[in-house]
DNA sequence: TAACTTAGCAAGCAACCACTTACTTGTCAA
DNA sequence: TTGACAAGTAAGTGGTTGCTTGCTAAGTTA
């Protein structure tokens, strides 16, 4: 039998991706670490080598999040364009990354809905309210800058905007031969400018 | 030791309401026939004589959902009134339903996304395939009726009403004094609306 | 090449899972 | 009052969970 070695942060990224694959494929509620050492092609044993425990994977993956898309949409939204310009890549990187990562969606809005783990839950959280914040600080620009209706009320246009990545994972499970990407991000765009633009 | 009887209709209304709300507090992936039975103040034992198995239990929580939500949104969707009054009267049964059923959202959404169980997902699919019909329809008759723009892709404004109710769930968990049920479909109307009107 | 570190393994742990069994007790019509 | 049945229990079943153990072998450095 040959044994086929690799450095730990080459396998803690192997681990993190089945873990995710797993959770899009099966669902939160039958993830195992079993079933990811199998997904890897390693030993149980070896799993705990290179994470401590299971949390300690989820935990990885946040980081992850908060590395990649959190510093991705926060560059977008402070970005020096038009809010519509900024509005369509920030929803455009938003969804990007949700699809090339499928289980962060039930990971995050799972874990920061039912977590009895407090440290787990304020991470997901925090991560959940950033992107509105964020969402609310381009929308507001553009009220400022005149590019959008000012009697808007900022608030509700960004609570509606978090629904969109999700209605992509709808539309992800409803339309079974897949979802255009760049057109998902245009076609909910072309809507939301039209909640936003100036009543005449 | 005394020993509360009750009836089975009673029990399984019980169990479906102690399921749920478990789900709600605790997410699916540590939902446990332990943990129902002892919410519902009765033996583990007993939970099997109301229900022959766990997955008996979800398929009875479906047929609620079918018989109370989707028979309510049909005939709301059918209903002899202008489009934007079906379509803020669905909007807010759609979200009072999920509001006194905190668990279902999970539910739904996590199985039709991710059970290996066929006939489960199929039943889960179906469902959030109907919501997305019965708002399609609503959207169209508006635009026939001459109440809304006639060059608005009726699937995109379905797909994004999907993402409502959803967002209320993460302003659920976001906002930790509460939300106001009337008060959210008011201003999730409100931009709908912006973005439904004919443009100038 | 010898010493040391690291990644791997098989096997096993207690705790928990959905579910069953064998038995008891409350309810109610005859 | 009693007999049948429905609703309850406690104590299991085998299987799975997250995680640990004791050990081996592959790379790396001296």
């Amino acid at each position: 039998m040959k044994m086929e070695r690799k450095s730990t942060e080459i396998r803690q990224e192997e681990i993190r991706r089945a873990f995710l694959e797993l959770i899009d494929h099966e669902g939160l509620h039958n993830l195992s670490t079993r079933k990811v050492a199998d997904k890897v092609g390693v030993s149980e044993g070896a799993l705990f080598r290179h994470f401590k425990s299971k949390r300690a994977i989820i935990l990885s993956i946040i980081d992850g999040v908060e590395d990649v898309l959190m510093k991705s949409l926060r560059a977008v939204a402070t970005e020096d364009s038009s809010s519509a310009d900024r509005l369509f890549k920030f929803l455009c990187v938003h969804v990007r990354y949700l699809i090339e990562n499928k289980g962060i969606t039930m990971l995050l809005f799972s874990e920061a809905a039912h977590s009895n783990d407090p440290e787990l839950k304020a991470r997901m959280l925090k991560i959940l309210n950033s992107q509105k914040q964020l969402a609310k600080k381009i929308i507001q620009d553009g009220i400022v800058a005149g590019e959008w209706d000012s009697s808007l009320q900022v608030e509700n246009v960004a609570t509606l905007y978090m629904g969109i990545p999700i209605s992509l994972n709808i539309e992800l499970i409803l339309s079974p031969y897949g979802v255009n990407t760049e057109n998902f991000c245009k076609k909910m765009m072309c809507i939301l400018e039209r909640a936003l633009k100036k009543s005449a």
